[in-house]
RNA sequence: CGGGGUGUGGCUCAGCCCGGUUAGAGCGCUUGGUUCGGGACCAAGAGGUCGGAGGUUCGAAUCCUCUCACCCCGACCA
């Protein structure tokens, strides 16, 4: 592709919507333009990236068996009332006015729907059927260029299996197949176990670009490879003890201490010794959850035990249901009330210091085994950065993340609902076994700037790049300059290189080289009156910085051999 | 949805607090010329009802009210 003929529309100045770096580049150089909050229009070179990494997704599903559809994003909304999702997705899901069709977020109804007429016997299966589609979601907050978007393009794949070693079987190819994915498209990544949420099922994994510019916190250890999303990361933390001594429970006056903190340096003890208790409603039941000292609840874990309506009590309803407000709650005497849970921390410890449901006071001596009734254990705690790895052997960090995929086991949740059965050996009629897999395309994208940009633009890694190479003629008002990097176009391309070429008239040495590094090829080519003087002409790889000079003779087969290796 | 911020030529912004000729700059664009290895220079141009509506005033980009859009933080996020 001739620069001077295409649709390159750079820009020198960093545009004033975009904070992070892979918006302000995928604007700069052209890749893409803003036409709504979350809606972008691809141009040509960010097109091409998006085949790139669409075709790259494609190979590899098809290498496990996928088959590619081509479903319709207007839906209609009966089929997403047969799972009870037009609920479960509530405004996040856009509806269309003058008609009852909704814009699909996703697409386990669609597939269902096919597989429940077709796939009625355990011998057609298993089946891996997938497409590249625009999704639409109605994000509350469309943020950092297409990282959150509205309309966005996701790679969907579903696994149909007569049985549970089936769905595992589907699960670790496609968890085998991403990982060739992510790697092909030159990211870096991290694979954690991850909470399923609303979708159901029985377990999922998330692939995690590590970026600042993330939403999700995940908890890592290099040493070990632990890695885990926090909402379900767990760490290697020692319970609250269990002494020996056990007085009798007593009532102490607290006065304006609100916080652990203040509890714990009022009444001169560690804040291990304190027992936290939060409260929530669970629908028009009352939960008391028992944290152990400052210990962070994890909602989500919360959620995994009571169900996603979970939700924190008001400040106002606690005197009512408890007698005090927040800071001085306690689990004692709310047995007949409530669901009192308490974190696995706590599990039979005693000698704790809890509210006394009476404000300015607290209990002494707490023991949860003799003072209350416990109706579960569970891990309900957040991990911390620097905790050691549930195994003990490594530290964990706590890093942001961008999640480029999410893979799960979604079991029999939408063929139950949607009545989707198929016959098996014995005859029996068993709901399809079901798994769901999801990649962002333009995430890849922007993660893929993300990990490889610098101050002067993008470095495409070869996997993605929109061109192989991006030859520059530094002057085409030179004859001898003009004419050698037109051979060099020709017979580059004739080799099969694609190559951007710079043959614009009206632009300075300086501003073409500018303009490659923002576009970011991973080699340029450099034709200038000096060094062809001396038959030479100069590469340089863009990653590295890396210039060196081949001679006119050898200069094919140097790019050759550096794009192909 | 709560909090904060910004809307002025294609882009980045100044001007607004303290109202007053014909609204500015740089970049980009057009034309001509000179340049030609790290976003060149000179000259001449084109391009804006200052997001929109209403109001205050002799007079509004500037003050007031409403509204829309976009960005950031939070909430939310299969």
């Amino acid at each position: 592709m001739r620069l001077s003929k295409g649709f390159f529309p750079t820009v020198k100045e960093v545009p004033s919507d975009a904070v992070i770096p892979s918006h302000q580049l995928m604007i700069r150089a052209g890749l893409m333009r803003q036409l709504a909050a979350g809606i972008f229009s691809f141009l040509p070179i960010g097109y091409s990236v998006m085949k790139k990494v669409m075709q790259i997704i494609r190979e590899e599903m098809d290498a496990i068996g996928g088959q590619e559809f081509h479903l319709p994003a207007l839906n209609p909304i009966e089929l997403w009332e047969e799972t009870d999702r037009v609920k479960a997705f509530g405004d996040i899901m856009f509806h269309i006015k003058n008609r009852a069709m909704v814009l699909a977020p996703t697409h386990e109804e669609v597939i269902t729907n096919i597989a429940k007429d077709h796939v009625k016997t355990y011998k057609v299966m298993p089946q891996i059927w997938y497409q590249i589609q625009t999704k639409f979601r109605n994000e509350p907050r469309p943020k950092s260029g297409v990282l959150r978007g509205r309309q966005f393009t996701m790679k969907d794949s579903y696994s149909m299996d007569a049985t549970w070693q089936g769905l595992d079987k589907s699960y670790d190819l496609h968890a085998e197949a991403y990982k060739k994915i992510y790697t092909r498209c030159g990211l870096s990544f991290h694979i954690v176990g991850a909470s399923s949420g609303a979708m159901g099922g029985s377990g999922s994994q998330e692939f995690m670009v590590e970026s600042n510019a993330g939403e999700d916190n995940l908890a890592v250890c290099t040493e070990t490879g632990y890695a885990a999303n926090v909402e379900i990361a767990t760490s290697l933390v020692p319970n609250a003890e269990r002494f020996s001594t056990n007085d009798a429970l007593q009532d102490v006056h607290t006065p304006m201490c609100k916080s652990i903190d203040e509890v714990a340096s009022f009444l001169n003890l560690p804040t291990t010794r304190c027992a936290k208790s939060l409260i929530f409603m669970n629908d028009k039941q009352p939960v008391l959850v028992l944290m152990l000292g400052n210990d962070q609840l994890n909602e989500t874990k919360l959620q995994t035990v009571f169900g996603q309506d979970i939700r924190p009590a008001q400040a106002d309803e606690l005197p009512q249901l408890t007698g005090a407000d927040a800071g001085s709650i306690g689990p004692v005497g709310l047995e007949s009330n409530f669901t009192i849970v308490a974190d696995k921390r706590l599990e039979n410890a005693n000698g704790l210091v809890c509210g006394a449901n009476k404000n300015d006071y607290h209990l002494l001596n707490l023991d949860l085994q003799r003072d209350v009734s416990i109706n579960s254990y569970h891990d309900f705690r957040m991990v911390e950065e620097g905790e050691p790895t549930p195994d003990g052997k490594g530290t964990l960090r706590i890093v942001k993340g961008i999640e480029v995929g999410h893979i799960f086991k979604l079991g029999t949740k939408y063929s139950s609902a949607m009545k989707a059965n198929f016959l098996d050996e014995q005859g029996k009629e068993n709901p399809l076994i079901m798994g769901s897999y999801g990649i962002g395309v333009e995430r890849i994208v922007a993660c893929h700037i993300e990990q490889h940009h610098d101050e002067y633009g993008i470095q495409w890694q070869k996997g993605i790049a929109p061109y192989d190479v991006h030859l520059i003629c530094v002057n085409m008002n030179s004859d001898v300059v003009k004419k050698k990097s037109e051979e060099l176009y020709a017979e580059l391309t004739a080799k099969g290189i694609s190559v951007l070429f710079d043959d614009r008239t009206d632009a300075s040495a300086g501003f073409k080289f500018k303009d490659a590094d923002l576009l970011g090829m991973p080699l340029q080519v450099i034709v200038g009156e000096k060094n062809l003087k001396n038959n030479e002409i100069e590469l340089k790889e863009r990653n590295s910085g890396k210039r060196w000079n081949a001679s006119v003779e050898n200069i094919i087969n140097e790019v050759v051999n550096f794009v192909k290796s």
